[in-house]
DNA sequence: AAAGCTACCAACCGCTCTATG
DNA sequence: GCATAGAGCGGTTGGTAGCTT
């Protein structure tokens, strides 16, 4: 039992508003505002419509200031970000974007940008399995935002995949992170959670990449802490940079402290450095003199001459 | 040229939230 | 505290334009 229509829909008219309707709607809007009731206004309007409908056309459509058309880069990065961070608040994320409708920002996603983000995938021989242990493994952390104290694998839930038949992500080697359940707050239809496919030799980071910005650097912003332009949380590594057993580079992503976790390492296998201490570093938009530097300072026997950036499908790639 | 398919987006639906009496 | 109405929101639907076969 829902609650009831708010109209008689036999009464009013529905679908696509004409033109005539708009400049009714428009007229009266401009000129006796909305009177903070939109039930008795379209009846006050001269309009056959149903309160919401006319709500809805006025938000979405006729007020003045709204922005139709191409969404910019610049704009693409805060929804991304703000998707990231919040998931599908629309109305917040509009609220961010000037101009821009919650319901614009909705059809732009689901119709536009989140292929873009699917286009990440890389072809099956260049995925990799996530190298996250099971969930009560003691040997990795994850970071609480607020405190940034690691929290222990062993709270964490796996997240199930979407069931979307149109996207094939039974096919892929797309694996789920782990999700916090007290923590987190990013919902699970959020296809940013799923583990990125990573290649051998290569060192990934931060970028989340498919948000067509044209410098590929989308960035996955905190909310709080961290302005909106800078970038992702932080990553983390053994104290030597690399896993005590596999000599393997291991970075971990956590999307603005909420629990997202992007484990990648050089290769696949494990050998986490136990329990040891990892160094928090604020994950910026590093460049290559950057990257070197890190790594430097982390594992002082790499040669980081032999480190080559790579761009590819907006993610950068560290390649030796 | 016509049928089928896909992408896009305006509009609708139904739920939750909030204000008010 | 409760009931109700209206507003707001996110998910979904359906029409249509454009493309492919």
């Amino acid at each position: 039992m829902g609650r009831a229509p708010c109209c008689d829909k036999t009464s009013v008219k529905r679908g696509p508003w004409s033109p005539e309707e708009d400049s009714k709607l428009k007229e009266y809007i401009e000129k006796h505002g909305t009177g903070g009731n939109w039930i008795s206004l379209p009846n006050k309007a001269g309009l056959k419509r149903c309160g919401k409908s006319c709500r809805l056309r006025w938000l979405n459509y006729l007020r003045p200031n709204i922005k139709h058309g191409d969404f910019s880069d610049e704009e693409d990065r805060i929804i991304c970000s703000l998707y990231v961070n919040i998931g599908s608040r629309w109305s917040v994320i509009a609220a961010q974007l000037p101009g821009r409708t919650d319901n614009d920002i909705k059809n732009y996603w689901n119709t536009k940008l989140k292929k873009k983000l699917m286009g990440l995938q890389l072809p099956i021989s260049h995925q990799r399995k996530s190298p996250f242990p099971p969930p009560n493994s003691s040997h990795l952390f994850s970071l609480d935002y607020f405190s940034h104290t690691p929290i222990p694998f062993t709270n964490l839930e796996p997240i199930s995949l979407p069931s979307n038949n149109n996207n094939n992500y039974a096919n892929t080697s797309f694996t789920p992170f782990y999700q916090n359940q007290e923590y987190s707050m990013i919902s699970v239809n959020n296809p940013m959670q799923y583990n990125y496919p990573i290649k051998d030799n290569m060192f990934m980071f931060g970028s989340e990449g498919s948000c067509s910005s044209s410098d590929g650097s989308c960035t996955l912003s905190h909310g709080k802490e961290i302005k909106q332009e800078e970038n992702i949380g932080y990553h983390h590594m053994s104290s030597n940079g690399f896993d005590d057993y596999n000599n393997n580079f291991m970075i971990s992503c956590n999307n603005g402290g909420e629990n997202i976790n992007q484990y990648e390492e050089k290769s696949s296998g494990v050998g986490y450095t136990n329990g040891q201490s990892q160094t928090l570093t604020p994950l910026l938009d590093y460049g290559l003199e950057d990257i070197k530097q890190l790594i430097c300072s982390n594992n002082k026997g790499f040669n980081v001459d032999e480190i080559h950036k790579i761009e590819e499908n907006g993610m950068y790639y560290y390649h030796y």
